[in-house]
DNA sequence: AGGCTTTGACCATGT
DNA sequence: GACATGGTCAAAGCC
């Protein structure tokens, strides 16, 4: 829209750090930073550069399955074409049975998690052939952060959280925790799923979960052992799909989904 | 009135 | 060194 912005920092501050932004972005390339570090294992089954999943994921996905072999080889998959993660979002907001009027894209805030996040910017990546929002924790002191990759068709096919939450979920979510048990449960035999579940347990820092592909019932959890994000990406491929495709709600708000 | 979403731009990192 | 991609911020608008 209209370029504000650009113009105040050129006129506030030339070199961007007034209120100590640029400190702030400094520190925040730490925490991405170790997801890297815990992404690089998924592609790495491949052999390749870890950042060079990312790209190639592009390609991958066209075919409607991206490869996001995971550190354990157990659960490689997939985001096909109906990869929706926010199950639970669709959920919340199918109940409450405003379908028909307004698309289903009003603020729930409320995630999967059960926690009230806020989405602070939204970038077209690979090729433009996702969309990925990135949403904050909204509890004053909880950092922690998740980003959505959806297609353009409105479907989920990543969700990855950087950081645990220390606080109580919001009241309004009983959906929340039988979806966090499950991903736990669901998956003994995954060693780094032990892990993973065993330091989101017990550690309240910050770590990433990253959910990764699989069916609605699998997920698993990446977790790098050294660094305390973990990466928990949850995938439910085909489902969704149940909407119809018309009252699909735009992929800009997939937790208000 | 407050909070959240949207969008553009900037910066950082990786290739 | 340049290009491309990704991540975050900030302003405006909307609910």
């Amino acid at each position: 829209m209209v370029s504000p912005r650009k113009d105040a920092v050129d006129e506030v501050a030339p070199d961007k750090s007034p209120h100590g932004q640029s400190t702030d972005r400094g520190s925040h390339r730490s925490e991405p930073n170790n997801v890297s570090e815990i992404r690089a294992p998924q592609s790495d089954q491949d052999g390749s550069t870890p950042l060079n999943v990312r790209k190639k994921d592009s390609m991958e996905s066209n075919t409607s399955q991206s490869l996001r072999s995971d550190p354990q080889g157990s659960a490689s998959s997939i985001k096909s074409e109906k990869a929706s993660e926010t199950t639970t979002d669709i959920i919340l907001a199918s109940p409450s049975g405003p379908e028909g009027s307004t698309p289903t894209i009003m603020r729930e805030k409320v995630s999967e998690d059960g926690y009230n996040w806020r989405k602070y910017g939204q970038k077209l990546v690979r090729a433009n052939e996702f969309i990925r929002s990135y949403y904050k924790c909204t509890y004053p002191n909880c950092r922690v952060k998740k980003q959505l990759d959806c297609t353009h068709s409105g479907h989920i096919t990543d969700t990855i959280y950087f950081g645990q939450h220390d606080h109580p979920k919001a009241p309004n979510l009983p959906l929340a925790v039988g979806f966090v048990v499950s991903i736990v449960e669901e998956r003994p035999d995954d060693s780094s799923s032990s892990v993973a579940k065993d330091k989101s347990s017990d550690t309240h820092e910050q770590t990433p979960h990253k959910t990764e592909p699989m069916t609605d019932s699998q997920l698993s959890i990446v977790a790098s052992d050294d660094v305390k994000p973990l990466s928990q990406s949850n995938k439910i491929r085909d489902e969704i799909n149940d909407d119809s495709p018309g009252s699909k709600r735009r992929c800009v708000s997939p937790l208000a989904i």
